[in-house]
RNA sequence: GGGGUGUUAGCUCAGCUGGUUCAGAGCACCUGCCUUACAAGCAGGGGGUCACUGGUUCGAAUCCAGUACGCCCCACCA
């Protein structure tokens, strides 16, 4: 034979998924005739390149598309990518300063066709990737975040939600990260647990009375913001500062006085007792200020350098400018003592800087009332997640809901479209030319030129064009009621991380019920997090992320599609080991040479088939797997449905069905055998596909010549079946039975390939009667024979259920070493009746229990006396 | 600080409505095999007081309470 021993993937999969492809199968148009089942593929960053997550995350994705295809409905994943603003954006200026050009030096138009170029040269190649996965995305609607319909509709659902009155503009504290020198949402902040340090100050009490000054202790972690104070607050019960009450303080270096006041905010217990209050720059000292009606005093630049109003370390960095206080007031005398503490720093989840909470104009939008339908969809299971244990967390999110700040100090994304007019005064409009209608309307000066607005510089948070993603990829809001939009919405299921919960899919909640009234998918799969085999999260610093291309090319798709599904339970977090892959592929190599097997095979159409049992018993325990497979899916149990597959093509399939039919070695085998076993095989074929589609399309396709379209791709899934639950537990008994009979092999070392004889004394001989080829094959038995006595010696005997089987032996063998086997089996057994025995005898266990676990009892205790007797026979006979 | 969730074989995890498919799977491990589909393999095997303590029950890995440890999410103590 010219097959090679090993699956080679490498040429199969570029065959297949041309193939695919040319074909059309991966795309998608409505059928009224067919039942919509659609995915959108959580749009990667454009800047981004394939990582394990995504791995994870598409291969479960386009397990899912490929079932619903071949299930007959019609199937369509669309992909695409998102523009990732800071993202970009910071990838956009490193490749200009690069070529020694500076963001600053660029006008936002010029600044825009730099970033387009780079994105046209080297955006997306992660969609190329992918392909390599074997995902089976409609390539054909592929769509990106930026381009013009979807920016349209971002901008559509800006003007609408400021109409409704759900977007306003407004100064509030927000999440400033000086790095990427933008404003950031809540989600877009990450605590980092760090050692920070405690710096005690003293402040002096104005008090001109006394000659000797006087000072209060305040504790700060940020003695660089002390310029920016406005007071000083105590707890009015805190009695160590009842003698300040109405004074004032001098702040340390810069002398400038400031208030002693009083709040129930204040703990006695936490630090010294006494707060500095800087409302510029932190949230409670913010809402402080509001309530004492204090001033505020902004020191910070954009980039967190200290501004003119710091009065000192002007133009220095705020960690520079904490730096030098810090030894200034040491030389001052006014630094008491520096306490390490555990604390928590909010950092920005794409640059890492440490966010500055600052007060700044920003543009929010207004949440609560979106939130309550989108939080309700999700609590009656309309909306359901897996696992369910996010439902919890994700109450806890919108319950507690806060608006969301949407601008974004950029140019990479939807400029917001607000026109200021001359007067200080803005409109919103989804055009200029629109804007400039609106203000000549409510300035009521009609000789307003679109020259005199000027539009708002601001971009949108990337999100707020993410959120209508399963709306706006079917045009949903240019045009509402498209045939697409009308077939493919509300999306099936979703699949993506748990990381990107709030961020991403509770946002798309609320934009379905919001603008098409309808949630965008009925089910969320939340996968877990790939980690690496130490439990460590997957990160270039730490260099323990394979190369999924790599990986592939090494292992194969299939290989790697399986190794990454073979632990990864819902939502539990996965850790990858190349172990696993290889495990992938190793099973690629088994179905291999299933294949291999049958495919050498040489038919004599004369011949009889003596394999009825064999192919019928294979047919109910596929029939008995697939429903356990199917169960498994509707729980979006995916890794237990590979299992389950892999057990049945490996144990079922390879392991018994094919050593029961195989004929001896260059023996012609009869034509039903073979064409059975093309059908149960294609079967099995079926349900493997969607997790290892190119070796499975590859065995179907060498299997027999096939028609034109007729690919496994689009091959008819199974359906539920009856299955023989009979003729799988006898067979059960039988490989039991097969298996006593190797074992005694294996322990007496006796080779494989001498045959041996095995007398049976059994309850039931018709029960075994149509087994008895299976039992002479698999055990490579010589002589079977029913017995009605036991054999008295020279023999070993086993006992399987309540039947005694024996096997004669030549030449001595070891009665002690027999006698001490069966002494120890027979008291294990006794043991057993004794358990059995003491709950029968329980009068309130068989009063109490129901029936049928009684009656189960009462054969547990038939079956052990049974096999106490024959084993205690054997015993004598020695 | 609040909430969630977990603890079962060396590792990763199943175990759905308490009772023979209740102590399981995969990997790892041990033994023996180059037996013509497959050594990326075949056959066999060992291994767990189901975290701890109490309770409910005729019966608990499974239900309840508490304890310990772990993980996740949220949160403005300087």
């Amino acid at each position: 034979m010219s097959i090679s021993t090993k699956y080679n993937p490498k040429e199969v999969e570029q065959k297949w998924y041309d193939s695919w492809m040319q074909r059309g199968f991966f795309h998608s148009e409505p059928n009224p005739n067919k039942e919509p089942y659609s995915i959108v593929i959580p749009p990667p960053n454009v800047t981004g390149v394939l990582h394990m997550g995504h791995m994870l995350n598409n291969t479960i994705q386009d397990i899912l598309i490929r079932r619903a295809r071949m299930q007959g409905k019609e199937a369509c994943w669309v992909p695409g990518t998102d523009h990732a603003s800071i993202a970009t954006e910071a990838k956009v200026v490193a490749m200009l300063k690069e070529r020694g050009i500076s963001k600053k030096d660029l006008t936002r138009e010029e600044f825009l066709t730099y970033a387009w170029e780079w994105k046209e040269k080297y955006g997306g190649i992660i969609l190329e990737q992918l392909k390599k996965l074997g995902a089976s995305c409609d390539w054909d609607r592929t769509r990106f975040t930026m381009e013009e319909d979807m920016s349209a509709a971002v901008i559509e659902v800006f003007v609408d939600l400021y109409r409704k009155g759900l977007i306003y503009r407004g100064v509030r504290m927000v999440n400033w990260d000086p790095l990427g020198g933008t404003a950031l949402s809540d989600e877009e902040v990450l605590p980092k647990e760090t050692m920070a340090r405690m710096y005690h100050l003293q402040y002096e009490v104005v008090d001109g009375a006394s000659s000797e000054p006087a000072y209060i202790t305040v504790a700060t972690s940020r003695p660089e913001t002390i310029m920016a104070d406005v007071a000083v607050a105590v707890n009015p019960k805190d009695s160590r500062y009842t003698h300040l009450h109405g004074k004032k303080v001098r702040i340390p270096l810069l002398g400038r006085e400031i208030p002693v006041i009083l709040d129930e905010y204040v703990s006695v217990d936490f630090g010294t007792g006494a707060l500095k209050v800087t409302p510029a720059h932190d949230l409670n000292d913010y809402e402080l200020g509001q309530k004492h009606r204090l001033p505020t005093i902004d020191i910070l630049n954009n980039d967190g350098t200290l501004n003119e109003q710091a009065k000192l370390y002007v133009g220095q960095d705020r960690f520079a400018a904490r730096r030098n206080i810090v030894k200034d007031l040491q030389e001052a005398d006014l630094l008491v003592k520096i306490e390490e503490y555990q604390s928590v720093l909010q950092t920005s989840e794409r640059t890492g800087a440490v966010i500055e909470p600052r007060l700044s104009m920003q543009w929010f939008c207004k949440m609560d009332d979106m939130a309550a339908p989108a939080l309700e969809a999700v609590l009656n299971d309309d909306i359901r997640l897996y696992p369910p244990k996010f439902k919890n967390m994700y109450r806890a999110w919108m319950e507690n809901i806060r608006d969301w700040c949407i601008s974004r100090q950029l140019w990479w994304g939807q400029r917001i479209p607000a026109f200021y007019l001359p007067n200080g005064s803005f409109v919103v409009a989804t055009t200029a030319e629109e804007a400039l209608e609106l203000a000549r309307g409510e300035s009521g000066d009609s000789q307003l030129q679109l020259s005199d607005l000027r539009q708002d510089e601001d971009v949108l948070d990337t999100w707020f064009s993410s959120w209508l993603w399963p709306i706006s990829v079917f045009n949903g809001f240019k045009d509402p009621d498209n045939k697409d939009i009308l077939y493919y919405y509300p999306t099936n299921d979703l699949v993506t991380a748990p990381e990107i919960l709030f961020f991403w899919v509770a946002r798309m909640i609320m934009a379905g019920y919001e603008f098409r009234k309808e949630m965008p998918f009925k089910n969320v799969y939340l996968t877990g997090i790939v980690r690496d085999a130490q439990g460590r999260k997957m990160s270039k610093s730490l260099g323990n992320s394979p190369d999924p291309l790599d990986l592939i090319e090494q292992f194969g798709a299939d290989g790697v599609r399986a190794g990454m599904l073979f632990s990864s339970p819902a939502g539990n977090d996965l850790l990858f080991d190349e172990k696993l892959v290889e495990q992938g592929r190793n099973f690629t190599n088994k179905i291999w040479n299933a294949f291999r097997l049958i495919k050498g095979w040489e038919v004599d159409e004369s011949l009889p088939c003596p394999n009825e049992t064999a192919i019928s018993w294979f047919e109910s325990r596929f029939n008995e797997a697939f429903v356990q497979i199917e169960d498994h899916f509707s729980k979006f149990r995916i890794s237990d449905a590979l299992l389950a597959v892999y057990k049945l093509v490996w144990d079922d399939f390879c392991s018994n069905y094919l050593e029961m039919i195989k004929p001896a070695y260059q023996q012609p085998i009869d034509k039903r055998t073979v064409d059975e076993t093309v059908r149960l095989l294609e079967n099995v074929l079926k349900v493997l596909h969607p997790f290892m589609p190119f070796i499975t399309e590859e065995i179907w396709h060498e299997l027999k010549t096939r028609k034109q379209k007729e690919f496994l791709i689009v091959a008819a899934w199974p359906k539920k079946d009856k299955f023989d639950k009979d003729i799988i537990q006898k067979m059960e008994h039988v490989l039991h039975v097969v298996g006593a009979v190797r074992n005694t092999r294996n322990s007496k070392n006796i080779p494989n390939n001498k045959q041996l004889d095995l007398y049976m004394k059994v309850a039931n001989q018709e029960s075994y009667i149509s087994f008895m080829p299976i039992l002479h094959k698999l055990g490579n038995l010589n002589e079977v024979r029913f017995v009605e006595e036991n054999l008295e010696s020279g023999v070993i005997s086993f006992v399987v259920g309540s039947d005694e089987f024996f096997i004669p032996m030549e030449g001595n063998i070891d009665v002690a070493a027999e006698r001490e086997r069966l002494t120890k089996e027979l008291e294990y057994t006794k043991g057993f009746l004794a358990s059995v025995d003491k709950k029968l005898s329980n009068e309130r266990f068989v009063s109490g229990a129901p029936e049928a676990v009684i009656s189960a009892e009462r054969k547990k205790k038939a079956d052990a006396e049974a096999r106490i007797s024959a084993i205690e026979q054997s015993l004598a006979g020695l």
